[in-house]
DNA sequence: GCCAACGTTGGC
DNA sequence: GCCAACGTTGGC
């Protein structure tokens, strides 16, 4: 499968990723999004990199899942503000995959311009009230998803 | 198990 | 900043 991956730029952005080259991807709080995480995303699969919040919101760049899903250490660290007391080292409740960095599309696509391509009516990310960040793509989607981006 | 209240997401 | 849509919480 290959997915999609929210994250608002003002966070954490395809920049951002270019720069470390690797991400765990921390936070998510959200027991669907967690379980493509723990029990489908696997190393290798690709990620259209989203971002959300944005001015415009669209797809930014290509990712990669480089590492199956751990513990997230966030849950643990009172200081966060995604703290989870519910959960202990024994007993995670949240978990996260690293992605690593591919590309940053020539071409940004925005939500508009995804909303304007006939083919991509059956993306998640196009439904009215989708607020998964973690959604999965379909091998027809990504391809016409990475010509629209210039890759 | 139901569901009202609440908090969050995210486009606009 | 607004607010629709959605997920979670907690009283019952």
């Amino acid at each position: 499968m290959n997915w999609l991956m929210k994250s608002e730029p003002d966070a954490y952005s395809i920049q951002k990723l270019q720069k470390e080259k690797k991400t765990w991807w921390t936070g998510v709080r959200n027991y669907q999004a967690r379980n493509y995480m723990m029990k489908d995303m696997k190393v290798g699969e690709t990620v259209l990199f989203y971002h959300s919040n944005a001015e415009p919101p669209g797809i930014a760049g290509l990712a990669k899942v480089s590492r199956l899903a751990e513990p997230d250490p966030t849950q643990f660290d009172k200081k966060s503000d995604v703290f989870e007391a519910r959960a202990s080292k024994a007993k995670p409740m949240w978990f996260c995959v690293e992605v690593e960095f591919v590309a940053i599309f020539p071409r940004f696509i925005s939500l508009q311009d995804l909303r304007d391509e006939k083919k991509l009516t059956t993306m998640q990310v196009l439904k009215k009230g989708q607020r998964l960040s973690i959604q999965p793509v379909t091998d027809r989607e990504l391809s016409v998803v990475k010509k629209m981006g210039g890759l």
